[in-house]
DNA sequence: GCGTTTCTGAGGCTCAGTATCAGATTGAGT
DNA sequence: ACTCAATCTGATACTGAGCCTCAGAAACGC
């Protein structure tokens, strides 16, 4: 810290908080150990205090880092759940919804085939485990949430209105469809790639 | 069984046990004090312990009724869920799979529209509170198994195959569109027949 | 009736999650 | 450089859900 006069130029380019990095770099140590835990033990097989201990954190500070224990593998998510979002929007306006929902989920596909044995351990994990299960759709709520302004916007039907079901409906089908495709390609150990197992998803709702 | 030669059509028709009347009398009686406690003081504000303090049962024995707290307002969903499937077997093939899926859903609309702000107050309570909102999916996740089956012979494809995503991504989109519709119901306390969302909703994949 | 099985209540236990409090660290103002 | 306010941390204690064990009581089969 004694040298903050010298490197005053770089610490002001790059960090608005020079506390804030510190926060960042333990959040990512604390999900990469949590991962690690999880996916050797069991998510039932491992408690909190292990996790803070191997970090070399409380468990009171681990939990203002991470609300529940879920969270610290399914925080990530919402990162992703933004990124289809955004990746969504910038689909041209001539596909139909469905389509551009279907190439916004390129985004997962491509982030899963990049490391198919970590993202099969991961995803098997979550389907495993009861209360993993069931935040992950709590985060999948939230995709929604993300996704409806814009199909309302190409459905164009105003969003906050309550009998305007339309967004509501198309989001949750596409992600509905988008775990199927999930759990077709551990089930099958990722032999059919995901891309595949998503168009035959999505197909069939169009036919 | 001493009187099976005499009452063997009684006793084979109505009490295959005395014991069990009086689990189901029991389970019923919960069912109804966990419901009323729930909408009067919030799930979370309600514990355990009030509920079994108030139908005269030690916490332990209420725990092997209901495996979990959320099972005591949310286990009546899976009966729910065998009268959908059941409806959905019944319904002709000339339907289309989609069609026919609407079609064994009224067994809901029917029962809500019965008695609507009942309903709407357990809905209502189904979606504010997060722990039950998870348990829900869980529970409809168990309804997608049930109707597969079925999805997976009119699809004319075999069930338990591991790349075959239709009836998976069928099934879970059509209860997408059943949460969706549902969601709008609560939004509009129940302005808009809840038949007529869930028409919007499935409508809006099909175009 | 009598043995067997099942159910019950009581008590203790683990673990997730929350609240409080005192001490340490950081960041801003001067 | 010094100080003050805000934040972060660890320690501790607490609530509540869920599990397990054990001894007694009920119901079932004979």
């Amino acid at each position: 810290m004694t040298d903050s006069a010298g490197a005053s130029a770089q610490s002001a380019t790059k960090p608005p908080g020079l506390r804030e990095r510190m926060r960042a770099t333990v959040r990512k140590e604390v999900v990469e150990v949590a991962l690690r835990l999880f996916i050797e033990q069991g998510f039932d097989g491992t408690t909190v205090d292990q996790i803070a201990g191997e970090v070399g954190l409380s468990r009171a500070s681990l939990f203002r880092y991470f609300g529940t224990k879920e969270d610290m593998v399914l925080q990530g998510l919402e990162e992703t759940g933004r990124q289809i979002a955004e990746a969504f929007a910038a689909r041209p306006d001539t596909e139909r919804p469905w389509e551009a929902l279907r190439r916004a989920f390129d985004v997962l596909t491509r982030t899963n085939e990049a490391a198919p044995e970590q993202a099969l351990s991961y995803l098997r994990m979550l389907q495993e485990t009861p209360s993993l299960r069931a935040r992950h759709f709590e985060k999948q709520l939230s995709w929604q949430a993300m996704l409806e302004p814009e199909i309302a916007r190409r459905l164009g039907v105003s969003a906050d209105q309550p009998e305007e079901v339309g967004p509501n409906a198309l989001s949750g089908a596409a992600l509905a469809c988008l775990d199927a495709a999930a759990t077709g390609w551990v089930a099958c150990e990722g032999a059919v790639p995901l891309a595949v197992l998503l168009d035959r998803a999505m197909g069939t709702l169009t036919e």
